[in-house]
DNA sequence: CTAACTGCAAACGTTTTGCAACTTT
DNA sequence: AAAGTTGCAAAACGTTTGCAGTTAG
């Protein structure tokens, strides 16, 4: 977790991003790695597929599922599931929450702090260790 | 929510607790829930048709899919998505947070204060109305 | 030369759907 | 008869996998 992460990164950096990591730099994980860090935002693998091999075939699906599982794993990006159709992917990995619009499905972040559930790491009547926190908040905006 | 309902009713009591949730207590729809409402519980469509149609066929695959959408929809079960290759039916609908070992998949209950995640009903910076929490954990017990 | 990676196409498992048959009123 | 419900079988969906071919060190 040491890497001083940003989006718009260039390729190159996004390579050593993924060094950094212990992944590999291939063309194809740099694409999808530069896509996604782009910004702070929530991708799913085909909007990933799709935006890659908008304009020619660049990636193919096998690549993107694998290279996302491979992302997850060494902790590169956050798995986000909030309903069973599909997985997102946060290029934010640090300390934050999600509220999901149930009218749009719109993802917006929650800051860490702005709720007041803090950072746990140990379940007490379980003595169980937490890995990993995620709060989900599903609402309704003013009026859509 | 003015049901006072708990674990191992009869299946009178279950279909008249389908009734105050306004969905009509046919015979599968009472088998269901009579099943998901034994004790506190967190079960899937699959184990929920298993169990049903152990002895003999009682319900049909798309009775049990089709029953447990009608029954998160009327707030009888609380539908849990962990990952996204399942979805649990919680049979607790009051406020509580959920635990996963990773390493066995098993699910158990957190109390909601034994966590101090303030039962939200806004979110101030995009002024919205909460609808829904959850708070998932997901960690690794002592040694397994 | 070997190990890692990619991509095709087929498979997977859960969930959803169309539709005809059956209840219930 | 009309409305609601069920069940079969097929389809749909995102995702995963086997394997052959390719690339990189």
């Amino acid at each position: 977790m040491e890497d001083q992460k940003k989006y718009g990164m260039c390729k190159r950096e996004v390579a050593e991003l993924l060094r950094s990591h212990d992944i590999n730099p291939t063309t194809q994980r740099i694409e999808i790695a530069h896509l996604i860090f782009q910004k702070a935002q929530h991708l799913c693998a085909d909007e990933i597929l799709a935006e890659l091999n908008k304009e020619y075939e660049q990636v193919s699906q096998a690549t993107v599922y694998n290279t996302l599982k491979v992302f997850v794993d060494k902790k590169v990006v956050r798995e986000l599931v909030f309903a069973p159709d599909r997985i997102y992917y946060d290029s934010n990995t640090s300390h934050h929450h999600h509220f999901i619009d149930v009218d749009t499905g719109k993802i917006y972040d929650v800051s860490g702090d702005c709720v007041k559930c803090p950072e746990l790491s140990y379940v007490d009547h379980l003595k169980a260790e937490v890995l990993e926190v995620s709060l989900i908040l599903k609402g309704r905006m003013p009026q859509a």
